[in-house]
Order: structure tokens, then sequence, then C-alpha cells
DNA sequence: GCTAAAAATGTAAGCGCTTTCATTCAGCTA
DNA sequence: TAGCTGAATGAAAGCGCTTACATTTTTAGC
């Protein structure tokens, strides 16, 4: 492997010279530069990153963790981050945080050792206080799918309780005014702010909130059909389920389905972050649009921008979320 | 941030002492061991990857080229790959490749210009020889799904052929003769393999293959609903489709729907993969299994071995794939 | 207690860059 | 022509580790 002394003793210029060229820091005469760039190519020189990030004390990567690498969810929001970062010369190192606070800080831990410039993250066991603590550090990140007021501005979120509030909406234009819910885990902050933003919907319609309609789940397609399944147990009536997530909203097709309802004539359904899969199911799922692809490449921007000095126009900390109404809504009967 | 140095000092010992006990290199006695545990615990000490790398030559990264971050295929590849790799301290940096011959050229070359110790790749679009041509370089590799005769001891490969056999047998054996099947490109090795496997299948069993009955669809949702219609438009009696992938089965519901034909009544369905949402479609995906994410810790621990002279038992070059029936399939009217 | 072998530890030379500061050089001005 | 200026280039000191080799200490045998 070509190291830069040999670079520079075929240009015959120094190693200031070559590093310039290089990293375009610092003037060189175009006759130089050529000189430089010729012999680069002859010898097949690739810098050495190790030396590089030694030296100049940056690795130019980026630690990124995600709960799993699995489901269309991550998978939007990583690739938006490692295009974003990949035409910048950067490069992510994904971890898994399990959404699970040992896991998540290990990772956390992990992707620091790694020597990591910065980091995305997308954490939702650790606590606020937590991360507050981690903002003091050596290094800087930035918050993906979170707000914490005392950080504001190094969080990319989405407005959950809009988007609890468009699904809510959804239903009750469409004539439902016995709408059920399935939530996520009430501890995260994502569910329950969508929780609230769907019951804001229907107390400004005066439409009452009935708490055994009310499901707390896990996000997992399972807990969906149990909801469904406990809604049905408790013989009242309701004509819509609206769901914190799109799993879930398979899982109620399922338990409906078990209970012989067609949908969406005996049952409307809605679900939350208009993943990929929301178009397999049948009839397709009417969602709240979760950008979350965008949002990673936001993060990814506002990492560039804030560690590398990158000039970057419109950074946008909240997203807000969008309906998007396909087959599973109909009037109520 | 502390150094090896302050450690050393700290600690009262040199610093070749401390390399040793960090790494578990030589021999250290219990005693001094202690003492340098204790200085980095005392001083939060991090050994800098740059420096450990330029020094030992060494990056503990594994370049990770797939075709796609989203998807569940290669969710359950890139999650196999990072439990297995982070487990022994080592990370991979992700890239995408996008299935194109430039851009998987291109994520090649970014990896191994961020001085990965090895890569796994997933590489569609460049050739055979392209690779073997790589293999003489400098830098180590593993291919998971492919097979190259001349590579084969670092080929993680799935048997599709086998798997299109598979396919076939499951309709063969619910009494359907006469089965449609929707391919991938053709110029996929996975994709021929299969349509390959599936073809042997029928002529083993006498049941004559019609070309007319066969689609060449992209892997994506939608020509797996083309597909249907245009076996639709031909007018040959089919009871049964076999698709390449779950994707194109889930376009080929669609595309029943609109015909008004109920599943699986009217038409049996088989996809391949047996991925997440394979569950998701109604009545559920019968489907080959892709065991992906066990063929993704394979392709890890062959670097671990190759690269790291880990001590892994049991490498496993080829993985069979096995039927998952679910409700998709009945008997032909 | 003496010696040889084994175990433990230390010394110091890199690894291949970046970057500060110094130097050179060409072009002008007075 | 001497002196000045700014642009272009070079010299060299790190950056924080690993590791081959040298040295010291311990152990064991007699």
């Amino acid at each position: 492997m070509a190291t830069i002394y040999e670079v520079s003793k075929l240009a015959g210029v120094s190693l200031a010279t070559i590093s310039r060229v290089i990293n375009g820091t610092g003037k060189v005469s175009e006759k130089t530069s050529k000189k430089v760039r010729d012999a680069i190519r002859t010898l097949d020189y690739r810098p050495s990153s190790a030396a590089k990030s030694l030296a100049s004390n940056r690795s130019d990567s980026i630690g990124v963790l995600v709960s799993e690498f699995h489901g269309p969810f991550y998978g939007a929001m990583m690739s938006g981050i490692e295009s974003e970062l990949r035409a910048k010369g950067k490069h992510g190192i994904f971890a898994a945080g399990h959404s699970d606070e040992a896991s998540e800080k290990e990772g956390i831990e992990f992707l620091i050792n790694r020597s990591c410039d910065a980091l995305i993250l997308h954490v939702e066991a650790v606590s606020d206080a937590y991360l507050i603590e981690l903002s003091k550090g050596r290094v800087p990140f930035v918050l993906i799918n979170r707000f914490i007021p005392e950080l504001s501005d190094i969080c990319i979120s989405l407005n959950n309780d809009l988007g609890g509030y468009l699904s809510a909406r959804a239903m009750l234009d469409s004539g439902h005014t016995h709408i059920a819910y399935v939530s996520g885990p009430f501890w995260k902050n994502d569910s329950s702010e969508r929780l609230q933003g769907f019951r804001r919907a229907l107390e400004k319609a005066s439409v009452p909130f009935d708490a055994d309609l009310l499901f707390e789940g896990d996000y997992h397609e399972e807990s969906g059909r149990e909801a469904l399944l406990s809604f049905s147990k408790t013989h009242k009536r309701f004509t819509a389920v609206a769901c914190a997530n799109d799993e879930m909203a398979s899982g109620v097709y399922k338990a409906a389905r078990e209970l012989g309802l067609s949908l969406p004539e005996d049952l409307s359904v809605i679900g939350f972050d208009h993943s990929i899969f929301a178009s397999y199911l049948y009839p397709q799922l009417s969602s709240v649009n979760y950008p979350i692809g965008r949002m990673g490449k936001m993060a990814a921007r506002l990492v560039l921008r804030n560690i590398y000095k990158a000039t970057i126009k419109d950074i946008k900390h909240e997203f807000e979320p969008e309906l998007v109404s396909h087959g599973s809504i109909a009037q109520p009967k």
C-alpha cells in the first residue's frame, strides 16, 4: 500500500502539499496540484483513514443507534441517514438498542468507544435525564423521534399529538362516534402523545372517550389482535379502531376476521406510520404518514452542519404527519 | 481525554503493559493487571481506536454492502451480521448498492477506502469476473446470497434450486397441475436458479410447463400484479401461482382481488423468502423460508474466523430453504 | 545460595497522516 | 535595485497506540 511518503517522493513535493491537495485545504498552484494528482493515480494511493483520524482527531464516522435493524421504520430511517452521510464522505456505524435501557446504554457506549465524531440516537428506554447528562459529555449527538425541551436544538421529532388528532379526525369525518383506540406502551413518549392528540380531537368534537375502548398494546401485531378481542368482550358498541401503529392495525385485521367481521363494512381501521406493508393489507390500510426517511436525512444534515460545519440551509426540527387514506375506513352502519 | 501515557503514569507501569492488559496479549501478573485496571477506571480511559488502528493495521470494522436498507430481507441480514460482530467487539459499516453495477462498485470502493478489515457483500449486479479480480486484491471479503465456484470458500448461499423445487412441490402435492410462475429478473442468479428448480419439479412429475404462464417480474409488488393480469389475458387454465418472492405474491393477491378471484379457493399462491409481512397478507402466504438472518450471522462468523482468527466451529456455506405452509394454498377446483 | 530458564516488564521505533510555523519565491513599489 | 508583500511550499512535531526486542525479576532445581 502506497503511503503519502511515496506520493511525496514521486511528485517531488512535501507531505504538507499532498495533504493540501487531497483535502482541499490551503492554496496549491495548479501545476503542483496536477503533479500530485498524477502521482496519486500512478501509485493508486489511498489515504489511511486511521492515520488521518489520529492526526486530525476526526473519524468521519457517525454512530447511529436504532431500535432494530429490521422493520420498515428503521430501514427507511437508516437509508435516509446513510445516503446523506455518504454524499459527504462520512459513514454511519449502526447499532441496535432493542428498546431496552441497558441495551441502549451499551449501544451508546459502544459507539462512543468507536470514536464516532457524533451520534444519531433513536432511543426509547433511556431517560431524559440520562440524555441531558450525556449532552454534557464529549461526544455530540442528535435525537430522532424524541423531543426534550432542554435539548430542543438537537431534536428531530414528529408532531405525534397532531398525528393522533388526525387519526381521530379521519374517523369522525366519516361519521364514527364510537372509536376504540389501540395505544402503544404508555411509557413511550410517542405513544402517549398520539393518544393525547386522539383524545383532543374527540373532546373537541364532543364525542365521549370510553376507557373500556382503550387498550395498551406493545406496538407488535399480536397486541393489536388482543386489543380487538378485548374490545369485543366488553360488548360495547364501536365501529372504528384507531391504532398507534400499522403493525397493531394488522393484528386488528386478523382478530376481525376471527370474529367474522368484514372490513371495512363492519369495522373501520386506521394505522399509524404508513409503513410499506400498510399497502399489503387488505383492504389497504389508511394510516398517518410518518416521514421517517426524511427525518433521518434531516438528522444527518444536522450533524453535518453542527459537527462538520457544512453549510446546510433549512434545518427543520419538527415534522408534521399527514393522513393517508385507503380503503380501510367506511361509514359506520 | 486520557491517553495511555496517563494510565501508564498513574499505574506506574510501561505502555506495553497497559496494552497487554487491555488486549489480553502477553502475560501480566494479576497484581499489575489490577493496578492497570484501576487506573483505567479512575481516568475513564478509552483507547483511541484511530491510534490502535494505525499501530496495529487493523480497524476492527467490516464493510457490509446490502442492496437496500429497507425491506424485511436486508433488515434481517444486517441484524444478524451486527449482533455477531458486536459480540466480538467489531462493527459493521453498512452501505447500499441498489442492485446497480456502478453503484455497487462505488459502494465497494467506498468501503475499501474506509479501511475495513474485510467486506461482506450482497451484490447482484457486478460480474463474477469482477469479484474474482477483487478477490486478488488487498481486502478480503465474503459473498452472501451468491455462489461462484472459483470463490466457493467465501460464499454463503442458499440452495435456490431446491427452493424453487419446494415451491412447485407444494402446489403439486395439493393437486395442482396448472401452475403459473412469476420469476424475478432472469439475469439474477437467484432468480434463474429458483425457476430452474421449479421446472425440475414439474418435469419430474411429468407436468408440462407452459411458457405463457411464466412472467419475468422485478421482485417488486407491482410486477406481481402485472404478472397475474398477464396470465389472465392468455385465457389459459391455471389454478396456482408460484412467485419468486413474497412481494410479488402480494401483487398477485391484489390482482386476484381486482379480477374477483377469491383466495385461496380460486387461486393458490406461494411466495418465496418468508418475509415478515407474509403473515400480514390474507390469507396468510405460504412461502419458502429464506434463513437470511442466520446466513448473515454465518457470513460474519466466516469473517471472524478468516480475518480475526477467532475459533469458530461449524462454518456452513450452503443453506437449505424450507417450505412454510399457511392458508394460501388450497386444492384446485 | 547459585544458576538457568521462565515469566514479567520495559524500551523505543514506528504506523501515516495533519498542521503550525518558517521559509522561499515571484511580483511590485518606491 | 532594495525592500516589501502575499502566495506557495516545506520542515518537523506530534496524534496515541502496538510490538519486537531487551532487560529485569521470579521460580525452581540442586
